[in-house]
DNA sequence: GATGAATGAGGGTTCATTCAT
DNA sequence: CATGAATGAACCCTCATTCAT
């Protein structure tokens, strides 16, 4: 994924036909490249320079395909967008630990440094910011619209409760750790969540296996959608 | 609040008098402007250049107090430490709505931005990342440690609950909403959670803003686990 | 006249067939485009991309046909020579306002750029200081070796005058105008230099503009020299 | 007044004591360096490391003291403005003739390079733009504000003879025989205009040297008014 | 102790020119 | 033959940092 010597041809030793960037694999690999370096070093340590260096090519190459470092950087992260796996399992607990498992299936180990690296340029690039909110709500509103709307059919979402924050919670949870903790979002903490969290607010004690102090229910036999 | 353009202190006429960086008062301003700027530009874009004319000093000077940017950030972010303030209640969702509103009432309109820049500055500076981390989790720590273990002692957690995500919900919503969603945090948005999220999840329906352990309607449907 | 950007030629639909450069009024266009460019942003500004932007040609193309962009510029200018139309009036005012009128003629609003152009590419390109050279003394050239010939056997030239000097004058002023007042050059300029100054130096009162061999008023005070 | 060796210092090995920009000679320094590349590549090929290597000083140095390279060339070519000494001699061809060698008085051997770079730097700045229009029309103003005005009271301006022409005509001479020409303008460039052009259009036959084929009267003796 | 000034090392972007198809 | 694509070398401008006063 990353670029070094494990881009195309194999050998270190240089590239001997030149790709053109019109190639759509090419592409991918000058876009993951600037996810890279975007993840390592952030948004405005990121120099074309370097870009170049990784993808290697020519700093005017990228130029004749991207007409400025913020298009070219909007481009890498909108090839990058997550993909949430909507599924009706009926019972919105098990809906979003769903929704939860397969927005991180997807998380690579420098996704967090491109969380840090989006709300950086957001504050230069216009478009940028726009493609923050549009994607870091993605997650939310698509399982609002969906998710929460079945779990309402169901009669599920007790009274006083507020539904959106509901569902915004598990997200905001694990973006704190990651932002904050510099914690690798794992399988473990989507099921403290759903079990300590989500599935208790709904009125199911739900077998939460991390309630500190709290003693666990031994039936923790969560069946996964999958 | 902060220096910004106008001349600060009172006298509008301009301060001719040099004041020396030893002196506390100067030096605040000094840290002042670097915050201000933070907010402003973020933490790559912040230059000497800026903090020397916003401060109205010279940059040599600065130099002469700290001996880099890096410094220079780190020490004007450790003066700006949130402070919580934790009232024991008798209940810990009052407990926990006063901590949200002690922590906001610190909060000025470039806390925001300061987020930003902290984390963005963390990837940099390895002191930075440490302030991150220790800033960023005083608030969870701190209302976990003595609001969260005064509510086990009154057996406010119900089981199955993780009582440490418990405490840290609050906080990452108000983080996530104000990230992503570039919300200014206000006390409606702290009612909401408490009321909507954080009592439920207690088994207290939250009965409105600031209702101390209003009852919980009766068609609460809990339905059990299993 | 020139290329510009609309589609040229007739049918608006754009020319999709590709016409080899070989063909001439290909090559014209191209070179058309070379002119407007080098008009409007000079030498140096001129690039060629611009070009081929311009000629709806690739820059490949156009380095098949011209070794380089100075050639290519050469070559441009070379085709844009202006013409003189030199008749015997019988007068040399009347012979100088007719060279001037028909010089301006073929003057295009672009011309004054290519001056410019011409100027600065000359510093650059020794072939296009020749052309410079050429392309600026022609009018006068021409003036002197005929018109002025002509005048000379007639005995219009005063003792005293300098032919050379009075043939460039007119030019000169027309030169200066279009420099550095960045006037556009009309018949009434022409009308100006040829009544208000050649006229007179030839001792005839300038008879207003068109009017040959109109009358020279009585008091003329000629002071005759010493 | 060329830069390389012959700065400040003598010996070419380095300079040992930074003189600041703020020193007027030093500042003048650097903007001889700007005229002389101006006139040696002209406004466009003009870069800052050529400047700053010229100048022995740094471009961030440079950058530090004038805002774009833009206001560099503004600055150095306001600093060069001609002066012509305007003298009452009490005839107006003398009073031209001396303004017309106090000008070239005042002109190096790169004024014509500068000239140029005036025209061609004045398509892409405004403020040249004006400043061309201001240092090319100041001689013929200066001229005709006070030497024709002279010139009217004593009745030395034939009628028929526009005035303002008549003025305008030695100096477009001039430009025309340097810009194209590529000559030195000299005292017998002056002479030649002067005897041979100005003074028979105010009906002067003023012995002039130059008339080809027109005999010049032998007493040539022009006293000058220095 | 405060400051005006200087600077090496980039940073984003462009250009004339060359390949490979 | 025409072209899409690639690129080394600049070019303008900026920044953190250091001197000399």
């Amino acid at each position: 994924m990353a670029s070094g010597a494990g881009g195309p041809g194999g050998q270190s030793a240089g590239r001997l036909r030149k790709v053109p960037l019109s190639n759509p694999d090419r592409r991918r690999e000058v876009l993951d490249a600037v996810l890279t370096l975007l993840a390592e070093v952030g948004y405005e340590r990121l120099t074309m320079d370097l870009v170049a260096q990784r993808a290697r090519a020519s700093k005017a190459t990228l130029y004749q395909r991207w007409p400025s470092k913020a298009q070219l950087v909007v481009d890498a992260l909108q090839e990058h967008q997550p993909v949430l796996a909507d599924q009706d399992t009926g019972c919105l607990v098990e809906d979003v630990r769903g929704l939860l498992r397969s927005w991180l299936a997807g998380w690579t180990r420098y996704d967090r440094g491109l969380l840090i690296a989006l709300l950086e340029g957001s504050r230069t690039d216009a478009e940028l910011a726009g493609l923050r909110r549009e994607r870091l709500r993605r997650p939310v509103r698509a399982a609002a619209e969906s998710a929460l709307a079945r779990a309402r059919r169901r009669g599920e979402i007790p009274a006083g409760v507020d539904g959106e924050l509901l569902l915004e919670m598990p997200f905001a949870l694990v973006l704190m750790h990651v932002l904050v903790q510099e914690e690798e979002p794992g399988p473990e903490l989507i099921d403290r969540i759903v079990d300590g969290a989500l599935a208790p607010l709904l009125g199911q004690s739900g077998g939460g296996r991390g309630g500190r102090g709290a003693d666990t229910s031994p039936d923790r036999t969560r069946t996964p959608p999958g």
